[in-house]
DNA sequence: TGCGTTTGTGTAACCGGTTACAAAGATTTC
DNA sequence: GAAATCTTTGTAACCGGTTACACAAACGCA
């Protein structure tokens, strides 16, 4: 593997001239230049990014750290950033930061001297322990991370936004006696969706203790909930499930055992899943953009990469509506809302 | 950021000692060793990573490039990928060729200096212009690239022979006249579900000349195929779709036509992506382990990373079927699969 | 006590680039 | 024609680690 001594020696000039006219530096004349290039392509030369970095100090590519590599929400993710960091010339080093804060720790550390900045999705850890662990003077900003605990510039989706906007959806369209199957306690967005929905329920003076039914974010939880729901004949003539693998088993349950949907009982998610379009009636939802959640981050990292101090203004990405079938004010047809009728009406932005 | 010399300093001892003491060297008394990576606590002294894969020769990183970062094949392949890379110590540099051949040589050249090995999934481009703007001596794995075209491992899904066994599968439970619906003719994948189609019917000799229809795997692709044979009144009674998002379309306007699936025509799909399942009756498809196929390649990179001609074999994945509610055999019975019922029939491993 | 061996530590070279500075040559200015 | 300035090139230091080698001290053995 040559390197760019042996490019110099081969074109006969000093290394300096031959980083200055790979560079493309003005001050090298045309005819060294052409020599210099010319050796290059003969030796097939690579230059060797990792030592240009060094002396260069900086490394044109930037870490990203996420708790779990898998699903839908991870690729569309990394694709937001990567439409950023790519029309900027940067690198993805990725890392998994497998369960404990202990190898987040490790992981983090695992990129100082090869990236310039970081982008990080921290698990519901110690926010001390977090920063300690962070090389000091990286520029680095958290994706989907309550601000104000950590001295850091945040991104993320405002699901308390969504729950409460979904909430009053189910409202205005008549639909009063609402529960919620909420997700995991221990996972943030479970809790914020939560929150979003008894606010908007308290507030609208409806119901004050509007029933709650426990849920992990699985489709078998929703299912569960549903048949709490029938068995105990509870006075229930909507169901908004945190996540919308829980309202789809949520759905199944209730058509199964022959209550109508939305007639009898609605049904709402969030997230919409590609998956929510198909099922039927279609599922209404909150929509969330990861991947522009991910596009705000990079572009959020790169400011604060151009500009060391630059502001670093929070973000909150509010999430829209979609509501389809499984909510239709409209109680006389039930022939709406098909796989392949895709009318959907989008009502926040 | 404190460098190893502020440590050596700190702890009144030679960078040589203090590298070795960080590094758990034997040669070091425990004195020293102790002020040592005390000095390094109290400094808060992360290593340069950069730096240090300078002279150790290897940077425990591995290149992925691939075409496209969206979607669940996507993220599939990546977390196969980090299952393996993980359990080695290794991090995952990730870099999309955005199209074309030209910024596909860029994005690898940009890996050099960076990466110990790297894994590649190019695009249908000319095999030997890839070779050649690959760092020569750099062990790389390519990823559903046909092999024998360079000289280079290669891990692939064998399309063929899941395509082939979904038409044997159908035409064992009855259907003969089995159309197809093919992917965009300039995909590999797509032409390989084909010929498997097209060598199972010739095989079978229950159809000399099959019907064809052309798609690009969009849903409306499969709803205008499924169009196609209404309008045409096409004697068919299987429909076999080179992805599942055709056969999902095509469904759809199949049971607004108020055609019975699969009792007047059965459908097929491939890929098995989480929708399948959900789909009323459930698809019947081919279940493509994308997540293994990443693993395998990692894998064989491992072996050359480790032993630097380590013989190199070829590794073609088998796919499995999934048959469930769209090409059920018996005719009787409509309520089956639906989107809660998962009873599922796995043929073949 | 003197000699060879082992052990622990420091000095300095090296990985492969970039670039400050010096020097030489070309050009301009008086 | 000499001095001042600009341009082009080379030498060598540097980025932040690792490690070959040299060397001194401690140890074992006659």
């Amino acid at each position: 593997m040559p390197t760019i001594r042996d490019v110099a020696r081969t074109a006969g000039v000093s290394v300096a001239t031959a980083s200055r006219a790979l560079n493309g530096h003005s001050n090298v004349t045309d005819g060294l230049r052409k020599r210099v290039t010319d050796a290059a392509a003969q030796l097939n030369y690579i230059p060797h990014s990792g030592a240009r970095s060094l002396t260069r100090q900086r490394s044109d590519a930037i870490g990203v750290v996420l708790p779990d590599l898998f699903g839908e929400y991870f690729s569309e993710l990394v694709r937001g950033i990567d439409r950023i960091a790519h029309q900027a010339g940067l690198q993805l080093l990725l890392s998994n930061m497998h369960g404990s804060a202990q190898s987040t720790a490790t992981a983090i550390r695992a990129m100082r001297g090869r990236v310039d900045g970081m982008l990080i999705m921290p698990p519901e850890t110690d926010p001390a322990y977090l920063v300690s662990s962070l090389p000091p003077g990286l520029p680095t900003v958290l994706i989907n991370y309550p601000s104000g605990l950590v001295d850091l510039p945040s991104v993320a989706i405002d699901n308390c936004y969504g729950a409460r906007a979904m909430t009053e959806a189910l409202l205005s369209r008549g639909y009063h006696r609402i529960a919620h199957i909420s997700g995991p306690r221990d996972n943030r967005d479970a809790r914020e969706r939560l929150r979003g929905f008894t606010d908007a329920m308290h507030e609208s003076g409806n119901e004050q203790s509007p029933l709650i039914l426990p849920g992990d974010f699985t489709e078998e939880a929703g299912a569960e909930a549903a048949r709490l729901i029938i068995a105990g004949n509870v006075a229930v003539d909507a169901v908004f499930a945190a996540n919308d693998m829980m309202a789809v088993g949520c759905l199944a349950v209730l058509r199964e055992a022959g209550i109508m949907v939305p007639d009898q009982i609605a049904v709402a998610g969030f997230d919409d899943i590609p998956l929510a379009r198909f099922t039927y009636p279609a599922l209404s939802t909150v929509e969330v953009h990861i991947a522009d959640m991910g596009a705000a981050a990079m572009s959020l990292l790169l400011a604060q990469l151009h500009d060391q101090d630059a502001p670093t203004q929070d973000q909150l990405l509010k999430p829209a509506l979609m509501m389809r079938g499984t909510t239709a004010m409209n109680h006389k047809s039930m022939r709406q809302s098909t796989a392949n009728d895709q009318r959907e009406e989008r009502e926040l932005s």
